[in-house]
DNA sequence: CTGTTGAAATTTTTT
DNA sequence: ATTTCAACAG
């Protein structure tokens, strides 16, 4: 390493295309960038090319899909940075569109009258409020259902995300809530009024704040002058308040770099909109592109077939990705008997991958809902083979997680009424309808935990009210150090837990992992709008360094694996149904996003890609009764070309079964059965 | 008003 | 399999 790079030296690493983004004057600049085509190196080049041109870091705004990304890519510009001799990038903004909001709003709260302590709920936090509000509303009393807190709250969000009317969601989106149009309003605007008198905001009102924020007259200006340049990652999966946002920080796109893969938007759900990225050079008129079509990542065979994939979306930006890696074969699809012989298929390559030398860490699995990992998970540990599951619930979001940080937020904003709603019933003989009797009382006395000495308690909870009481005034105090308010919290906790939920022992020890990383964190408040803004995966994950030479194999969602890459890659349930999924097929743009979501899980792949399906679903564990699964309509036949197909070895009959002693050969009494009723059941 | 039981409906992806 | 709601006993 020479003591004295010049910026030259560092971007001559890069091609002409990657080269052209990441010195790009003053934009607006999109930067369109297929699977694998080094989007992060130029992004991290970018960053360090303005630095170094003389950009105040404070004024960089980098806007990413996950904080840790942000971490990665400042890390990484520090290196360059570093061989400058240049100063870093602490200073520079950084982080998800939420978490940047919360920063910024934080620091304007009094400007547009918002308590400056607001506490941020999640998802379900808003859903639990919500259901409050609808249960006062008395809108579940009627004779017809109607619909749950998850789906108003999805209905919600989609108007706010998305911008658009009730009624547009309803039509598009929710066509069976459509004859509820007119209680849904009373239900969000009471939803509304109770954040305000809660102070609280969730994610959607992070987005909706920070919009109006730059909305407002006096505070616009000043939010908008502080900074010059911003740059948003993985832009095809942002939705359109957001892009409202990114428009109002630089209505004429000054400054503005916006990097993405349109045939990679996979968060429809979320109210992401891919016509963000595609609308982009409608937007702001003076816009330039920057292709990058060289892929790094996968092998040129692997390559052939993601492109055919994706070639079957309809409307994006064409794309074709090359690559020089001409070794390897092609991908396999694998046919498997059913889900265990698929398991079975993976552990068997798993392991052999690693005899030839590939890390279990540099091998993934990826699956399009959580549980379809469940089965493999069971072999896995049968195996030995150690794993870190990515994607579905989270630990801070299982509920014993949630109990206790209950408890701090209360603390943290009595005001918080989803807190004490969740905290108070964990009292025996305290219900539901005494929560909410105190919950009042608390406000009138503005806060003032004291005012729930005078309350006489049912004889249930007559030993512990004035304890619980006496912990929450004691968390009020600031004075006390975190590690010391959650060994509290947890003492009187942990026992009402243990009545409350089975499996006490592996919740006992989340528990006592979140009071050692308490340390961690600079205040409470800090904590809490961590944990909440960026959910760890795992206690592991929450503790930070993961030990080195942990080797472990990667279970992911296709979601969450967004953005990674591995050497070898094993894509199961590939059948329809799964991908796309059921609860996706009925509007052509979900079965659109469906296929790049499938394209996203092939394109992780390095140097050996495996896409299984099993022929059979069992329906319950005993017994024949199974249907028969389709191979994912993604892969079409003329698409097989690209594919080497391999139908896995009849797998061994497990020793527990009966017939394992009885013939050897693959055909068994119970195999012929199964065949038998084919004729039948099958299609 | 709380806590339990049973029946009925719904079942993905996540900041 | 999990969540929600109504019915009922204490």
């Amino acid at each position: 390493m020479t003591a004295s790079a010049s910026i030259d030296d560092l971007l001559a690493k890069l091609n002409p295309q990657q080269r052209e983004a990441a010195t790009f004057g003053d934009g607006p600049l999109l930067i369109v960038a297929g699977a694998g085509t080094g989007k992060t190196a130029t992004l991290v080049h970018r960053v360090a090319w303005l630095i170094a041109r003389g950009v105040d870091p404070s004024r960089i705004l980098l806007l990413t899909f996950t904080r840790r990304a942000a971490a990665e890519m400042l890390h990484r510009a520090d290196g360059l940075l570093q061989q400058l001799h240049h100063r870093g990038t602490t200073r520079v903004w950084s982080g998800t569109y939420h978490a940047v909001a919360s920063r910024l709003l934080r620091r304007h709260a009094k400007a547009i009258g918002l308590p400056p302590e607001f506490t941020v709920h999640d998802r379900t936090d808003s859903e639990d409020l919500l259901n409050v509000v609808r249960t006062e509303l008395e809108l579940a009393k009627t004779d017809k259902r109607f619909p749950k807190k998850g789906t108003c709250m999805s209905i919600y969000s989609r108007c706010v995300n998305a911008r658009q009317k009730l009624e547009r969601v309803l039509t598009e989106s929710f066509p069976w809530c459509r004859e509820w149009a007119e209680e849904l309003k009373r239900l969000f605007d009471a939803f509304v009024d109770r954040k305000e008198a809660a102070g609280v905001l969730d994610y959607d009102d992070l987005l909706l704040y920070w919009d109006a924020l730059l909305a407002d007259p006096e505070v616009g200006p000043e939010v908008r002058k502080q900074f010059d340049c911003v740059l948003v990652d993985e832009y095809q999966d942002t939705n359109a308040l957001q892009a409202d946002i990114l428009f109002k920080l630089s209505p004429d796109g000054k400054g503005v770099t916006a990097v993405g893969d349109d045939a990679q938007s996979i968060y429809a759900f979320r109210a992401a909109t891919v016509r963000n990225i595609l609308d982009f050079p409608k937007h702001y008129a003076n816009a330039a592109i920057v292709t990058l079509e060289q892929n790094y990542r996968s092998t040129q065979p692997i390559l052939e077939a993601t492109n055919q994939v994706i070639a079957q979306a309809k409307e994006r930006f064409t794309k074709n990705l090359w690559s020089q890696r001409s070794d390897g074969g092609r991908p396999v699809l694998v046919h498997a008997e059913d889900e265990a012989d698929q398991a079975e298929f993976v552990v068997r390559h798993v392991l052999e991958h690693r005899e030839a030398g590939v890390d279990l860490r540099r091998q993934a699995v990826l699956f399009r809902a959580s549980h379809h990992s469940i089965l493999l998970e069971a072999e896995l540990a049968r195996a030995n083979i150690p794993f870190q599951k990515f994607g579905g619930l989270k630990f801070v979001e299982t509920a014993h997680v949630k109990d206790l940080m209950a408890y701090l937020r209360l603390a943290e904003n009595p005001r918080d009424v989803v807190s004490g709603m969740r905290i108070l019933p964990l009292l025996p003989g305290i219900g539901p309808g005494k929560a909410q009797q105190l919950m009042l009382t608390l406000q009138q006395s503005g806060g003032d935990f004291s005012c729930w000495n005078q309350w006489r308690p049912p004889t249930g909870a007559a030993e512990l009210w004035p304890k619980f009481v006496a912990l929450l005034q004691g968390l009020t105090r600031t004075s006390e150090e975190l590690p010391a308010q959650l060994h509290r919290v947890r003492k009187f906790y942990a026992p009402l837990m243990e009545t409350k939920y089975d499996h006490v022992e592996p919740r006992l020890r989340d528990l006592e992992q979140l009071e050692l990383i308490a340390s961690r964190y600079r205040n409470r408040r800090q904590m809490l709008l961590e944990i909440t803004l960026d959910p760890p995966n795992s206690t592991q994950d929450l503790a930070g360094d993961p030990v080195l030479d942990d080797d472990y194999l990667v279970l992911s969602t296709i979601h969450s694996a967004k953005g990674l890459e591995w050497d070898v890659v094993y894509v199961i349930h590939a059948a329809d149904g799964n991908i796309p999924s059921d609860m996706a097929t009925k509007h052509p743009q979900e079965i659109e996003e469906e296929l790049r979501l499938f394209y996203v899980a092939l394109t992780r792949a390095k140097n050996h890609l495996y896409v299984c399906y099993p022929l059979r679903y069992y329906q319950s564990r005993f017994g024949d009764q199974h249907s028969y699964a389709q191979r994912t309509r993604f892969l079409p036949n003329h698409l097989l070309a690209c594919f080497e197909q391999q139908v896995t070895d009849p797998r061994q009959a497990d020793p527990d079964d009966d017939e394992s002693a009885g013939p050897t050969s693959s055909t068994t009494s119970r195999s012929i059965r199964r065949k038998a009723k084919d004729l039948w059941n099958g299609i």
